[in-house]
DNA sequence: CAAGAGCATTAAACGCTGTTCAAGAAGGAG
DNA sequence: CTCCTTCTTGAACAGCGTTTAATGCTCTTG
């Protein structure tokens, strides 16, 4: 019998049942998922592995998680927690920016949480925390209404987006670093053509090879999300600083 | 024999091999799998599935495609052309602006496709040309070195990121209107204490009841655009329309 | 202290998956 | 007609998420 008699709704809605014995634990066996995450990504999560990692069989999981969804939409909340809100923020910039900054940074040690992200819909207790933590920040800069969800959606989407751009990004450099024979001849060729038919990308694309991805990254970002606080506030209230 | 003797680099350097007989092509495996996705989402794609549909066996496709990973990464590509720039574009922000929204359509149409922008680096010829319409619109606006690549950047993450929220929202939303008994009791105490833990989310979830969602999320995807490309309009050498 | 209730775990199985591979069919070339 | 390349098959492998009956185990009750 798994954790809960009625299989509806999301998993916050099924309360974890009280153990006697401490052998597993809901929190030990997102505690492993998330590690094995890490470690191998998305690929390298099976029920089975978590099991074997706590000295156990896949079956016993299913006492303490209704499926492996269920495990996943658990592990992305976990990480969740990790994003924090800078200390007393008097400007409603620093504050959103430093929320940002956070947000990005853990996206960034977990990649896996990406592709989760965009699959789940986030209920769990920590997504909503930090979605309370973000609307007060806007709503003292003097949104309201449909536009305090749109400017807290605006700069949550650029986070997300420049953080998938950014792994896929480097994910490229390390394929193409990591091939070794059998690349040279066909890449060469396809980005013949890429730069004959591409000029303005071909520009770009040498100027990459001598930059720090780390450093352009952040730059980027950061580009960005100036650009989207300037934008916010021309719209909003307190157009300065508090 | 799979496609291709090296197993090196990007399905892209891996040239088709040219096929006798057309019962199979690269081509029709993709479209089938393109509607397999369509239809059924991530989940419902499977070689065997694909197969089927084409009357074949599981094997066979593995003649044309190197992986299922590769089929996916076909797939991405195919959608990806149909992102179109609007006509001829006087205006940078015009320009781009509608190149935002025809992404955005087409991230809309093809929701698997995200999970797979999410997961893999891009180098197919559509995602190419794409690259290029959008930088040329930049540097016509006055933008040049790596600000070219931040605005770019910034302009795609933030489609990217619009998308994946209005899908994780929609999808929760249909969640919770799906699911019958076994939600009511446990989800009305689960969010007695999310309102009251978080008072200013609560409030903008009580007035997201009464919205068309549909039309909601498009406000918010124009609005924070507006933002973004307000904030480019003064980075760049080009503020005003030409 | 013994009996019993109920929680926790196991082992085995089911049907599915991506992928490989030897074997065979089918068509064009000499 | 035969050879050779191109393509397809069918079976198999290992692994996956998940279910289920049976089995310990621990705690509570008598």
């Amino acid at each position: 019998m798994p954790s809960s008699e009625s299989s509806g709704g999301s998993v916050w809605l099924r309360p974890e049942r009280p153990p006697r014995d401490r052998r597993l634990t809901r929190e030990r066996i997102v505690d492993v998922a998330v590690a094995v995450l890490d470690a191998e990504g998305h690929r390298g999560l099976s029920m089975r592995r978590v099991a074997t990692e706590l000295g156990v069989t896949a079956g016993s999981l299913y006492w303490y998680v209704h499926t492996k969804d269920d495990l996943l939409e658990l592990a992305l909340d976990r990480v969740l927690a990790e994003v924090r809100a800078g200390p007393g923020t008097s400007d409603w910039r620093d504050g959103l920016a430093a929320l940002a900054h956070s947000n990005r940074a853990m996206l960034l040690r977990h990649r896996w949480a990406l592709s989760e992200l965009t699959v789940r819909p986030n209920l769990g207790p920590n997504a909503l925390a930090l979605a309370e933590t973000g609307l007060r920040l806007l709503e003292r800069a003097g949104f309201a209404g449909s536009d305090l969800d749109a400017a807290m959606a605006a700069v949550n989407d650029h986070v997300v987006g420049a953080v998938i751009a950014e792994v896929a990004w480097r994910d490229t450099l390390a394929r193409m670093s990591g091939t070794g024979s059998g690349w040279d001849e066909r890449a060469a060729e396809y980005l013949r053509q890429v730069t004959e038919r591409h000029p303005t990308l071909a520009g770009r694309m040498a100027a990459t090879g001598e930059v720090d991805v780390e450093r352009e990254s952040e730059r980027r970002f950061a580009f960005g999300l100036g650009c989207l606080l300037d934008g916010l506030a021309t719209r909003c209230a307190t157009p300065s600083p508090s």
